[in-house]
DNA sequence: GCATATTTGTCCGTATGTATA
DNA sequence: CTATACATACGGACAAATATG
């Protein structure tokens, strides 16, 4: 009988990331999450429980279970006897999340196998062919997904991991830029440029080409900070 | 009627210096993460909502919340419909911990600064000192926060906090060397010499050094490691 | 500064679904 | 296959903290 299903999540977990059963404070977490990384809920929002509750049909109870998800993720915060709210990153947590950039991709540059540069290499073609089409949507996921993959050539799951949630934090202040079109544009090129390195086996010169673009990329976002230090 | 539950509450919190105010959440995952840590709840054991619950004296509800702090600190995890367990490293498990450290520990060396080693230093002192009282489990201690601070030199909150979550994952192993003191000890050399190389600047060599004490720390973790691949 | 309304923190009881002996 | 134990999820209750007028 069914003694199987431990065996068919197992297999299911190592293969395809689809999942059959979700608790419900995870499917909760997950439409919120979406919400806040696409702008939908703004940093400082305040996520009632009560209106939240009645909204997505689920009880405080879960609903709370979803925050607390949603607060490891730091994309919200927790304010004892307050509530929870979308987080609003400061200056100081932009330059934290950029040192942190730097020390994981400059360890992918150094480590990168040039036979595994496949979905890097896919990720800059994807944005060049969305930039081509005006699609500035699709070319700022590309440039994420460029990152994220460059990451992913450490082949560590817990890089990988931290990777996408520092990601999914640094969403919260591009949305400040109005134009996503010109904050990831430029930035292509420059993709190109660490991908044709990284091909030739220059891992030194890619690793000083993604320094130079994370300082740029920064001090471009913190002009857009109206945070204190 | 006991509605004496939050003088209790009150009573407990007061012991704790440091926040008047943590939620009951909170309170329980730190007392939950502190067994785990310390070996007193083993990997595989079960944590059970009832009889938890009862023993802490909180609701099943409360714990829930808990038991999703603790699964984010990767000390536990949580399968669906079936409870919370003590996690269970693996081989992979560990060389991913230890990938992770390389990639953090590396950055440190590199970008440490010479004048900034006052913590570290005091770190390798406190090991040795605790060696020459053979009081092995403050060698341990001494060992790990040597790394801590380490990586404290990126001046990274993101980063510290990672390390700090890492190396409580890493516990759960270190509680399978039934011999902490043939683990830890011989490491205290390798500090010492890896500390002199940093004050004198010779980043690169102590990088070096920092690289070899993971291996052969990972190897010999990796030999008790009753897991596959 | 105070009284009041709102919201969170926490508990309880319970119904349902799932896994395992 | 059934029975039992347990997790999931809901809704209601009330005290405490916070926000509001």
């Amino acid at each position: 009988m069914p003694r199987t299903r431990n065996e068919a999540q197992r297999a299911g977990a190592s293969a395809a990331p689809a999942r059959v059963s979700r608790s419900s404070a995870e499917r909760v977490a997950a439409i919120l999450r979406g919400k806040v990384v696409d702008g939908v809920l703004l940093p400082g929002a305040r996520l009632s429980e009560e209106r939240l509750g009645e909204a997505l049909g689920v009880s405080r109870n879960t609903l709370r279970e979803a925050f607390r998800l949603l607060a490891h993720d730091q994309l919200v915060v927790h304010e004892h006897n307050r509530g929870v709210f979308v987080r609003t990153l400061t200056a100081h947590d932009i330059r934290d999340l950029y040192s942190l950039r730097r020390v994981l991709e400059a360890a992918a540059a150094r480590h990168a196998d040039p036979v595994r540069l496949g979905p890097v290499r896919a990720a800059v073609e994807r944005g060049e062919a969305a930039a081509a089409h005006r699609d500035w949507s699709a070319v700022a996921t590309a440039d994420l997904q460029f990152h994220q993959h460059l990451v992913g050539l450490c082949a560590s799951p817990r890089l990988d991991d931290l990777m996408h949630r520092s990601m999914a934090e640094l969403r919260l202040v591009f949305h400040r830029m109005h134009a996503a079109a010109a904050f990831h544009g430029p930035y292509l090129q420059r993709n190109r440029q660490i991908l044709t390195l990284l091909e030739q086996g220059e891992g030194e010169a890619a690793e000083k080409e993604l320094m130079g673009y994370l300082d740029d990329a920064e001090a471009e976002l913190l002009t857009s900070a109206p945070s204190p230090p």
